[in-house]
Parts: structure tokens; C-alpha cells; sequence
DNA sequence: TTGAAAGCGCTAACAA
DNA sequence: TTGTTAGCGCTTTCAA
């Protein structure tokens, strides 16, 4: 591991010089003085000590990914193939840009600006804070920062979000379902808050919109543990729910579902309809082939880097609050009734 | 952001004196100073500056988790269960181990050895390497290193790798399909070298076993673009090949034979029995619910950053060479004939 | 066109 | 029990 220093040596120059042809600030450097140096880099093999230049530069160069899902320790999220989607669009996406990609899975918001600070990171990349997590961060962090997926009041200059049509996305497959026939239409979330009250209000809507009357009695949600959506199929199956259809904020979700209804005994779509939201693997894979709403997380993630790069070239992003677009997907999991 | 000699001002004391309490080398220091210090650390929130300690101390606290797999752009990969799996898993271990995860997935080997140098990484945890690349890295880099499913000659002292009962379990998955009474069973794996070539092995063995002469012929490889699956389905549906079952390497490709069988109009089990090799997520939700051999990925990430640091703190490793078993998990995507 | 020098924040050897 | 000092590798300002 050949240094600047090491290498001015043997050119026999300094190494202001050096770092200087390295960077590209070959103006006022002879063209012999450029060459010797970059003959000697190429030989030795100079690869730069980030962390020297970090403390010299103050800019690190490491963009932050945070995830934290409840309970990232669960199985759930980390077999959600959300998960591994949005890491891998990411990790590209960084890369490319010139950066380099920390991931950090915080067990509460302290350790996210511990992190932070440690490592002074030139941004941050926040999937699955909670709201008022996220504005707390907002404002102690003095970093660029890009949530996806969240839903913040405002809080700052410097953030941006990029989410999804989340409300229509729901308001879609709900009026779907309603068009199909179904009028008592079970709703299941995972938390109620963020992005699955925002699908609870476009179901809510839909519903209004049709005159069916809906109550938070049609919410549920799943959490953790995660048997709990076990328990509520039973009470499907026992009749004790009169739902015709069930609406899920996930794929993963509905394909569980199906599974616990199957294993009771009860068919999908003949007996209950089923739709989802993601439109992942599962979607295509499971079996009938799920009715659910697209979205597209590479999409997110690669909007996400381009924004927070922005950012910390201190240019204004193009919209601070981002809403991609969601498409209906109609498959085989909804019956007419 | 306040660092060891503001606050060693403010406390009246030396820096040394500072650092030496915040990593716990109390022995020499008085108690009123140790309070004091740890009063204005508390207060001023300090919070260590990582990269004046990795030049300092010349580690990092870093490990790199190195994915490469044949072109992550392609969402293939991505899409894996098993690369979002692991990368949770490694994330929450390496942090349980006080260091900090890098996410690189280089574009070639080059690549690889720069990140390691360019940071100053502790240690690297590398998934789908080729055997070639890996040694060569193995020789250049030198840091400890543990790989993940990679199958390497022997090539230095500094090095695990965490694998599986790869032949093991594609011979009793082969064996149980001929128990079943099938006799031509075609094999399809991704790209015929490392673990692919393993479980080819075992596949062969459990033929060879029984009578049953196989030949390369029967080793069909997707590779990239992924669309040569579907070619290779068609020639099942004309009758070019004889197969009455298939042995898929991994649960994603079993599942997306089965949509491409089912599109052609072929039943599985039915017409032709199918079975995979992962125990994901998919082969509980697919239909029919997929007979494959399962693997735990958390459990072996979680043994590749325990044996990381064991190598990290230089102690020796427990085993160089390290195979999870498998288990055989039989499901309805075989019929018995 | 080039170089000297200071400094980023922390650690460690050694001295006091 | 505490402090001085040098140095990790790089950047940057300013001078030559």
C-alpha cells in the first residue's frame, strides 16, 4: 500500500504535487511531472486511504442506508422481498454515483445519528421510520437525507421523500373488488400508520364512494407477531368476520393469507377473494396468481440516490415530496360474485 | 460534533487522558477526573470520529460484504430471496459484533481489491465468487476472509468458507424423485461451475446409483438472460426431451418453471413432477407447494461473521471448511409414478 | 510550475 | 496519575 508521500519520494517531487495530478489539477503541472506521476501510480498500484481523506476532506464519501422495520431480527422483513430489492437497486445506484454504501439497521433512532455522526456520512438513505422518528432525525442530523416511504409533515429544507400513489393504489383495487360485487371487503395492514393509513383512506374512500359504510372495526392489523394474521383467518373461516374479500398492504401478507385459508380448508377466489400490494414475485408465483397493486422498487431506489446526490451537491431537488405512480394488476385471485 | 481535545480543555486534562477513559483504560485515572470526563462526554454527546481512529489505529471496524452475482443489474438476482435473507442476517451480526457492514458488488475482481484497500477493511465476506476469482483475491488481499458457498482449492491460512451439503442434498432429492418412479429426470442449474456443479454431482450419483445412465446432455444451464428457462420448457412441452421430472437448482427457478409449464397448459404434478432446491419463501407459497431441500441462509451468514471475527481477532478458526446439512422437505410437486 | 506547512481527530509510546 | 509528542495519509492554503 504505496502512500502520496511515498510516491512524491520517488518522483522526487512533493506531495501537494502528487495529490494534485491525482485529482485532476493538472493546469499547472509540466506534462514530464504528470507522466512520472502516473507512471508511479499505475506501477505501485496506489489505491487512496479513504478514511485519511475523510478526515481531511471532511465528506466521507459513505452514503448511509437505514432500515429499520419492526423488528428487523423477525424473519418477516428481511424475507420480504422488498428488502432485497430496494438493497441491491441501491448498492448500484450508489456505486455509480461515486459513493460507497453503509448498511445499518438501528435498533432505535439514537444509534441512527450515532451513526451517522460516527462515520460523518455524506447522506443518508431512511426506508421504514416511523414519522415522528423520522422528523427527530431531520433535525439533528446536519446531513442530506432521502426517506422512502415515508410520510413526514415537513420538517426541513434539506430532505426529500420518495414514495408512492398509495392512497390511489388502494382506492383502485378497492373499487376493483367493489365492481366485482363485494361489499364487506376486510382491510389488513401492518402497523396504521404512514403508508398503510394513507392505503386505509384510499379503501375508505372507495367504499364511501359506493355508499358502503367501513369502520376502523374493518382494520386490521397484523404486527408482530405475525401468527396474529393466523388467528384472523379463523375467524374468517368461522364466520365470525362476513368479509366476501380480503384487501392486504402486502403481497407477502396475501400470499400468507392464502396459505392459512387453504390450510382451513377454504378455496381463493371461490370461497373469498384476495388481493395485494406490491405486485413482487410472490405475485406471479403463488397460486391463483394475485390481483394486487404494481409498484416498482428499483424505481424508488434509484430516484432516491439521484435526489440525495443532489442534495449533497447542494443543488434544490425537483420535488421534495415524490409520488410514483402504482398500477392496477388483475390476476386470478378476485372472483366475481 | 465535539472531539477528545475540546473536551479535554474543557475538563482541564490532557487528550490521552480523555481517550483513555472513553475506551475504558480506567486503571491510572482518578476517580473525579474519570467522573468529570464522563460528565462532558455525556453532556457534549461525543461521539467518536471513525476515520481519525482507522488512520490512527489502522483498522477500520469495517467488514465488506462482497455480492457478486452473475450481473446483479439483471434483476434476477435481486430478486433472489436469498440474497435479501443474508443480507439482513450479516448486517445484524457484523453490527452485534461492533463493526459496521459495507455493501459492494463489484463489477469485476479489480474492484474488489480496491474496495478492501481503499477502506482499510477489517474483514470480507464473500458470496458468489468464482472459484478463480476467489483465489486470486484470496492471494492479493490481505485480510481475513470468509466466503459463502464458494468451492476453492485450498489457497491460504487466512480464509473460511461456509457452504453446504450441496451434493448431499441434490443425491437425496434425485434419489427420493426415483424412489417416486421416475427414470428421466432432467437437471437445471444456473451455471454448472462451484455449487451448481456439486449438486450436479449428487444428481449423478443418486442415477448412477440406481442404473440409471445421465450425461451432460441432462445438465441444462440458464445462465443469462434468464428467457433461455422458457426455451428449454418448450422443448419438455413439445416431447423433445423425455423428462417425467425436473431437479431445479434453486426454489426461483422450480417456481418459474412451474408458471411456464402452466402457461403451456402442463399440470404439475401432473404431467410432469418438479422439485427445487432452497426452502424459500416461494415454495411454501407457489402451487403445488414445492418438494425441495432446504437451507437455512441466516444460519449460515450468522456462522460467517462469527468465524470473520474469530479470524479478525486472529484466532484460529474452528473449521476451515464448513458444510450446513440440508434436509430434504417433501411437498406435492412430485408425483409418485 | 512546484513546495512547505499546518491541520483533520485520534492513538500510543514514552516521559514526567 | 497525567501529559507531551509524533504520526496515521491526505488536502489545502499560501508562498516561492
Amino acid at each position: 500500500m504505496i502512500t502520496i508521500k511515498e510516491m512524491a519520494d520517488i518522483v522526487g517531487v512533493s506531495p501537494t504535487t502528487v495529490s494534485n495530478v491525482i485529482h485532476g489539477k493538472t493546469k499547472e503541472v509540466s506534462k514530464e511531472t504528470i507522466e512520472k506521476i502516473k507512471r508511479v501510480i499505475e506501477e505501485y498500484n496506489y489505491v487512496p486511504n479513504m478514511s485519511a481523506r475523510a478526515l481531511a476532506q471532511n465528506s466521507s464519501k459513505i452514503i448511509g442506508v437505514i432500515i429499520k422495520y419492526p423488528s428487523l431480527e423477525n424473519r418477516h422483513a428481511v424475507q420480504e422481498p422488498f428488502f432485497g430489492e430496494i438493497s441491491g437497486e441501491l448498492e448500484m445506484d450508489i456505486r455509480k454515483a461515486g459513493y460507497f454504501m453503509m448498511l445499518y439497521c438501528p435498533e432505535d433512532v439514537e444509534g441512527i445519528l450515532n451513526f451517522a455522526t460516527k462515520w460523518n456520512v455524506d447522506g443518508l438513505i431512511m426506508l421504514g421510520i416511523h414519522p415522528n422518528d423520522g422528523e427527530r432525525i431531520l433535525k439533528l442530523v446536519r446531513k442530506p437525507v432521502v426517506f422512502i416511504d415515508a410520510y413526514l409533515k415537513e420538517a426541513g429544507e434539506d430532505f426529500v421523500n420518495v414514495g408512492l400513489e398509495d392512497e390511489e393504489g388502494a382506492y383502485q383495487v378497492t373499487k376493483y373488488l367493489i365492481e366485482q360485487g363485494h361489499r364487506r371487503i376486510g382491510f389488513v395492514g401492518n402497523d396504521g400508520i404512514g403508508v398503510d393509513r394513507k392505503r386505509f383512506e384510499g379503501y375508505s374512500r372507495a367504499l364511501a364512494e359506493h355508499g358502503i359504510h367501513c369502520s376502523e372495526n374493518d382494520l386490521f392489523l397484523v404486527g408482530l407477531p405475525e401468527e396474529r394474521l393466523d388467528d384472523y383467518i379463523k375467524k374468517i373461516v368461522l364466520r365470525e368476520y362476513d368479509y366476501t374479500a380480503l384487501f392486504l398492504t402486502s403481497d407477502y401478507y396475501a400470499a400468507t393469507a392464502v396459505n392459512f385459508l387453504n390450510a382451513y380448508g377454504m378455496r381463493v377466489p371461490e370461497d373469498i377473494s384476495v388481493a395485494g400490494f406490491d405486485d413482487n414475485l410472490l405475485a406471479v408465483n403463488m397460486r391463483p396468481k394475485l390481483t394486487t397493486v404494481a409498484q416498482n422498487p428499483s424505481l424508488k431506489g434509484r430516484i432516491a440516490v439521484e435526489q440525495l446526490i443532489r442534495l449533497i451537491n447542494g443543488e434544490r431537488p425537483k420535488q421534495k415530496n415524490i409520488r410514483l405512480p402504482i398500477r392496477l394488476v388483475i390476476r386470478d385471485s378476485v372472483k366475481k360474485i
